[in-house]
DNA sequence: ACCACTTTCGCAACAGTGTTGTCAAAGTGC
DNA sequence: GCACTTTGACAACACTGTTGCGAAAGTGGT
């Protein structure tokens, strides 16, 4: 029933285990078969696959989905062909039944989305925000933003993800010592938002939420397009990640390894390793940017010589964009290789001032120097990083670790 | 009872998830509890304890307690001080409840130890090996250096853990293309082992072994020597590595983030990510030798220019064994800051022809580079690569994903 | 048209988990 | 000696997935 206090403790992706008891065990097998029909799209899955895919028992899955069901998660979708006997009844996640919102706090910009269950945006909202004013403006400019986009009619919200910029305490919710705005530094932004809205708020870094929106690009793709509402705000975000989705070797449910590289004022990454965000032990995971590539080359701002950053902002600096996309193509290429990653998403202001030259360039690196000639794919993160906040908000439902 | 079939379908650290049955939840809950009693050494916790950190209540601690006390595998070990009330009774893992192989398949030798749940070496067993004169002979190695190492007498073996070079696909526990021995191409290691020792085996790179050795010794530091038998064959492997496990600002249950780096006739890395090796999405992460650290720097065998093991083989090749130490601090660091790693372990052929030349170079570039200069910490592999190899066998009780 | 067969899926009884309520045991501190 | 706190076990409980069984709903052969 009450879907929202689930209980605390259980198995996270990358996180410190805990004890599971049965409303945890629960919770655990309805996500995943929450998280199976998401991957299914419209079409659904029936019961007998679902039992397959789990591991469970066929009987076990019906109370699941008939939980589901009565919850307004799931409904059927008419029957499947016979394989010799009584076809199979299609189960489908029912995408209204819940929404979330995502909203990324960028440093001129704010905006937020309101996105349904399977990733697509239903409503947008943004709006200038000057991020040096202070961490109070910027919460009323959150709660106006997320005021606009509720709706009274509309079904209930899940939460609400939020991407910052700079380090913070992902598991605390405290903003770091973001570089230039010193005001921010220690500021509790997700228990002073969970104050005002009455919602779960998860904050996070905001490369974090681009590696989030690159795997949940995935899925979005398996559902069509919600039909009128559209993504205008998201600057020079061209969906060149209309990739098919089957054959992709994987057993379902988005690719394995994600990397989302930022180009910005600065270069950051965000690092979706095996069905999940990355964040290190201290949160700090995926600097990017000093990443050394040129030894005794030309010294940085953090010290050292010969970072990725330098080069490629000198490259940026002197017009020179496909050398600049070269520089973050050999780094990609060192990460790739590294962690065996799946797809590689390109984002941020510099990328998108020439997304193509981008694509291609890092794009022709990655090829030379993969194993695998079809691994990784490159593309231009197609969603935004407010989309991949929203992502993560919904991962209360369908149990990916948070 | 019988604590080898244990239900298969559970959330693995980096795989998969699964259905969760009620075995399944069992097995978790005992896993975490042995996991947390294993952690706390031969001093012990208490129930009230246990209970906190799981998350569960007291009286499900003491029914698990009691099952395992039931098994062997937990005994009590005296009273704690009271705090007010009645003192709560301490208790303890018994490490000889359970053993476990660990055999490392190396190009010219093998060597395999027995340890017990703690992941001391209880025995340990080896000799040459000619890895190019193919599988079926090392089979024979293997399956002898085992027969050896059993002991009617001693308590059951939960498995054995095989780490051997090269690429291989750990899942189906099949050798891959390893550079200069074709005739292992292809062969099922795993299920041939398994076969001819009748116990379950793990079959995974020297690297990762390396890895979960580097993440194990953590745990070794909080038991004490076993007494008598100590490990001869690790060629120049010192025990470096006594840091105070306490105070590490870790929850418990080892180092979160851990990187084993390997030199020798090449470059590899393991990665222990979050409690678990990470392995990828196609058994392929951990490709250190490649990472490019000199932008058109000289060529590589592989392909690409200025790799790090173009640099550093070069290094050792002209006597430089300094400025081969700087270039793997160089590339150590890059990986330090993309994944906040806390602990970086040094093993291989050239590390043990001076370590102490590359414990200080590495830990120097690291200093100079690091954030926060008291991590990561650096040391020598103490640990060989066979206890690491045993150490993945051990996960089966505790827990940890393999 | 009929029948045998396969497959899906729900009902009822069941085994086993952690949880709750209650109480005895064993200390500390006044 | 008494009040209080803390530990930890027993019994009843709520709830999980599992098993056994049977009805429903198709296909394919006769």
């Amino acid at each position: 029933m009450n879907r929202g206090s689930r209980n605390s403790g259980h198995s996270d992706a990358h996180g410190r285990r805990g004890g599971v008891n049965l409303p945890a065990l629960r919770g655990h097998n309805e996500a995943l078969v929450l998280d199976l029909l998401r991957g299914a799209g419209p079409a659904g899955l029936g019961r007998t696959e679902l039992a397959a895919r789990t591991g469970l028992t066929p009987q076990a899955v019906s109370k699941i989905t008939a939980r589901l069901g009565a919850d307004g998660l799931v409904a059927e979708a008419g029957r499947a062909a016979s394989t010799g006997g009584k076809p199979r009844t299609l189960l489908r996640l029912v995408p209204d039944a819940r929404h979330a919102v995502g909203v990324h706090l960028d440093r001129d910009v704010l905006r937020a989305v309101r996105v349904d269950l399977a990733g697509r945006v239903v409503a947008d909202s943004g709006g200038p925000l000057d991020f040096g004013a202070g961490p109070e403006a910027a919460v009323e400019a959150v709660v106006r933003a997320v005021a606009r986009l509720r709706d009274p009619d509309g079904p209930p919200l899940l939460g609400v993800g939020v991407a910052a910029p700079g380090p913070l305490d992902h598991r605390a919710g405290v903003m770091g010592r973001v570089t230039g705005f010193p005001s921010w530094k220690g500021f509790p932004l997700r228990g002073v938002l969970e104050g005002r809205l009455g919602l779960p708020v998860l904050l996070d870094k905001d490369t974090n939420a681009g590696a989030a929106a690159a795997a949940g690009a995935w899925l979005r793709a398996t559902w069509p397009e919600p039909g009128s509402e559209v993504d205008v705000a998201g600057a020079g975000a061209v969906g060149a990640d209309a990739a098919a989705p089957a054959g992709d070797g994987l057993a379902g449910g988005g690719p394995h390894t994600c990397v989302y590289l930022h180009v910005g004022t600065g270069l950051g990454a965000g690092l979706w390793l095996g069905g999940g965000v990355y964040r290190g032990a201290r949160s700090a995971a995926g600097e990017f940017g000093h990443q050394v590539l040129l030894l005794d080359g030309p010294p940085c701002r953090c010290g050292a010589r010969g970072c990725v950053e330098v080069l490629c902002l000198e490259a940026v600096a002197r017009g020179d964009l496909p050398g600049a996309a070269r520089i973050v193509g050999e780094a990609a290429a060192n990460l790739v290789a590294l962690l065996d990653v799946d797809r590689v998403l390109l984002g941020g202001r510099v990328v998108a001032s020439a997304p193509d030259v981008f694509v291609a360039g890092v794009g022709a690196v990655l090829a030379a120097r993969a194993l695998d000639p079809a691994r990784p794919v490159v593309a231009l993160a197609g969603a935004g990083v407010a989309e991949g906040a929203a992502e993560m908000a919904l991962t209360s439902l369908f149990g990916r670790a948070g």
